[in-house]
RNA sequence: GGCCCCGUCGCCAAGUGGUAAGGCAGAGGUCUGCAAAACCUCCAUCACCAGUUCAAAUCUGGUCGGGGCCUCCA
C-alpha cells in the first residue's frame, strides 16, 4: 500500500517515489507579511501540516520549508500607509503569523527562510536567466521572456493565446511581451532597495520562492505545495524561472489546497470578506477550527460558516469524550498483563477488529492523496468502539477488553497527532469547553452546582417535579445534566 | 469572451467502473423515577436527459444549477 498524491502537473493522482529513497523535500509558499492571517491561510497551512507530519509518520526525513515573503508592493504600500519602515511592518507580521500558526498546533517547518536574506541568490538567478537568454534588462527592471520559455503554462494548462485573449494587461513600457514578468523592480524613491548590476533596486514576486527552495533543497525537489490561487501565476513563474536557470525539472509533486468559501462565495482579500483567524480563534477553540478544516478533502472547496464550526465542535466533543470515558475506566482498572476473555460474543469481536485495525485503514486513506476526511471517518469508528466497550462494562470477566480499550485510546492519540488533533487532555479539553460555554451565556458555574444540589435534596424526597423543574430551567439555558451513579455532572450543550 | 471545477440522505462529507464510509439532525429500542449521555436498530441510488458497458454516483454527449481562473490573493 503506498502513498499517491494528485499532482497539479500531470493532472491526476501518481505514486509518490521520492527522488532519494527516504527523504523528501517539500516547499510551501508561506505568506506576504503585510497583515493578519485570514481562515485561508489557516487552511493552506494547517493542510501542509498534516501532510508534513503524514510523510514523517510514514518513516520519511523531511526537509519541510515555508518561506516569509518579506519585500513586496504591498508590504511598502502598508508600511507607507502607516509611516513606518517597510522591514517593521514585515516583521511585525511574521510575529502574528508565528503566533497564529502556533495557536493552531502547526509544527514548525525545518526552514522559514525570509526572501530578504536571499538577496544575493535572486540576484544570481537573474544574471543567469539573462545570460541564457531568458530574461532582459530594461531601464532598471529585469523581465522574464516567456516566449522564451517552451514550457511556459504547462502546469495552469493553458496557452498565450488563451491568457491574452482574456488578459487585462496593459503592456508596460520596459515589456517585449505583455505577459512578460518582473524578476527584478528598480528601486523608486522611498523604497527598500539593494545593490544589483542593473541599479538599485528590489526582487519580483516569484523569484523569492525560486531563490529559497533551490538554496535549502536543491535545484530539483519532491514536493510543492501551495493555494490553488497561486498555480497562475506565481507556481507557474517559478518553474520558468527554476528550470530556466538550472535546466533541470523544477518539482516533481505539485500539491494545491481548496478555496476556503464563506457564504458559497471565494473569500479572498480583494472582495474584502475574509475572517482572520484572530477573529476566530475569538469565538471557536483551535482545535475545532482544524478539525472542521481536516473533515473534508484538501482539494475541495470548503464552506466556512458559524454552522459548520459548531457540526465541528460537536464532531471534536465526541472524540474527547469517548477519551475521556476511556480515561476514567483505566483509572479504575489497571491493564492486565494476561488478557483472557472466556466469553467473546461475535459482535464484540467485531469491534476488537475494527480497532486492531484501525492503524491500516487510517494509513489507507491518507495514502489516498491525504483522504484526511475519510481517515476521520474511520476515527469516528473507533469512537462508537470505545464507547462501546465503556458501556459494555465487562472488564472483570474479560479482561480483554480493558486491552483493547488502551488499545483504542493510543491509536486515537497516535493517529490523532499525525492529523494535529487530540492532544489535550481529554478531561481538561471538556472543562476548557464548559468554561467557554459559559461565559458566553452568563451563568456561572456555581450556580449551576447550587442547583444540582437543590435538585439531588428534591430527588432524594422523591420530589420529581421540582426535580424536573431545575433540570429544565438549567436546559432552556443551555446547561444538559448528566446523571449517572457517581452524581450528576453537567455540560454545556 | 476563453479555459476549468463542482452538483451524493434535512445539513456537513467520503466514495472516479462492480452495486452508496462517517458525523450532525430524525424514528424506534436498551438504560433511567423521568431524562440526558452512551449503546443497538432504522433512515439516500447519487441534479436531469441520452448513450457506452455484463455492470456507472463513478466513462461519453447534452440540459439545468452553482463556483473558480484569465489581475493582488492560501
Amino acid at each position: 500500500m503506498s502513498l499517491r498524491l494528485y499532482n497539479t502537473l500531470s493532472g491526476r493522482k501518481e505514486e509518490f517515489v521520492p527522488l532519494v529513497p527516504g527523504k523528501v523535500g517539500m516547499y510551501v509558499c508561506g505568506v506576504t507579511v503585510y497583515d493578519y492571517c485570514h481562515i485561508g491561510h489557516a487552511r493552506a497551512n494547517i493542510v501542509f501540516d498534516v501532510i508534513y507530519r503524514y510523510l514523517a509518520y510514514c518513516g520519511y526525513a523531511v526537509t519541510y520549508v515555508r518561506n516569509y515573503t518579506d519585500v513586496d508592493d504591498k508590504i511598502i504600500n502598508r508600511a507607507n500607509e502607516r509611516g513606518i519602515d517597510s522591514q517593521a511592518l514585515a516583521e511585525e507580521f511574521i510575529r502574528a503569523f508565528d503566533e497564529d500558526m502556533a495557536i493552531l498546533g502547526l509544527k514548525k517547518p525545518t526552514f522559514e527562510p525570509r526572501a530578504t536574506e536571499y538577496i544575493a541568490q535572486i540576484i544570481a538567478i537573474n544574471e543567469r536567466l539573462i545570460d541564457r537568454g531568458l530574461a532582459y534588462a530594461s531601464a532598471g527592471d529585469v523581465y522574464y521572456s516567456v516566449d522564451q520559455f517552451p514550457g511556459y503554462l504547462k502546469l495552469s494548462k493553458r496557452t498565450m493565446e488563451e491568457m491574452q485573449a482574456g488578459a487585462r494587461i496593459a503592456p508596460g513600457e520596459q515589456k517585449r511581451n505583455p505577459m512578460d514578468f518582473a524578476l527584478w523592480k528598480a528601486a523608486k524613491s522611498g523604497e527598500p532597495s539593494w545593490a544589483s548590476p542593473w541599479g538599485p533596486g528590489r526582487p519580483g514576486w516569484h523569484i523569492e520562492c525560486s531563490a529559497m527552495s533551490s538554496a535549502l533543497l536543491g535545484e530539483t525537489f519532491d514536493i510543492h505545495g501551495g493555494g490553488r490561487d497561486l498555480i497562475f501565476p506565481h507556481h507557474e513563474n517559478e518553474i520558468a524561472q527554476s528550470e530556466g536557470a538550472s535546466g533541470k525539472p523544477f518539482v516533481k509533486y505539485w500539491l494545491h489546497n481548496g478555496f476556503v468559501n464563506v457564504n458559497q462565495e471565494k473569500m479572498s482579500k480583494s472582495l474584502g470578506n475574509f475572517f482572520t483567524i484572530r477573529d476566530i480563534l475569538k469565538k471557536y477553540d483551535p482545535e475545532v477550527v482544524r478539525f472542521f478544516i481536516l473533515t473534508a478533502h484538501y482539494r475541495s472547496p470548503i464552506d466556512f460558516s458559524d454552522q459548520h464550526l459548531e457540526d465541528a465542535r460537536l464532531g471534536l466533543s465526541r472524540f474527547y469524550e469517548a477519551l475521556n470515558g476511556a480515561d476514567e475506566v483505566l483509572s479504575r482498572f489497571p491493564v492486565p498483563k494476561q488478557v483472557p476473555c472466556p466469553t467473546l460474543k461475535g459482535d464484540e469481536r467485531e469491534v476488537f477488529d475494527r480497532i486492531e485495525m484501525l492503524d491500516e485503514r487510517f494509513a489507507e486513506a491518507m495514502n489516498d492523496d491525504f483522504n484526511t476526511a475519510l481517515a476521520i471517518g474511520h476515527l469516528f469508528d473507533a469512537v462508537r468502539g470505545v464507547n462501546r466497550i465503556v458501556a459494555e462494562n465487562r472488564f472483570e470477566e474479560c479482561p480483554l477488553a480493558l486491552a483493547v480499550l488502551n488499545d483504542a485510546r493510543r491509536k486515537l492519540v497516535t493517529l490523532g497527532e499525525v492529523l494535529g488533533l487530540f492532544a489535550s487532555e481529554p478531561a481538561a479539553w471538556l472543562e476548557r469547553q464548559k468554561g467557554a460555554g459559559l461565559s458566553s451565556m452568563g451563568i456561572v458555574a456555581a450556580e449551576i452546582e447550587s442547583l444540582i444540589a437543590q435538585r439531588l435534596q428534591a430527588r432524594k424526597g422523591r420530589d420529581f417535579a421540582r426535580a424536573d423543574a431545575i433540570r429544565n430551567d438549567l436546559a432552556s439555558r443551555g446547561i444538559e445534566l448528566l446523571d449517572d451513579k457517581e452524581g450528576t455532572s453537567w455540560k454545556v450543550k
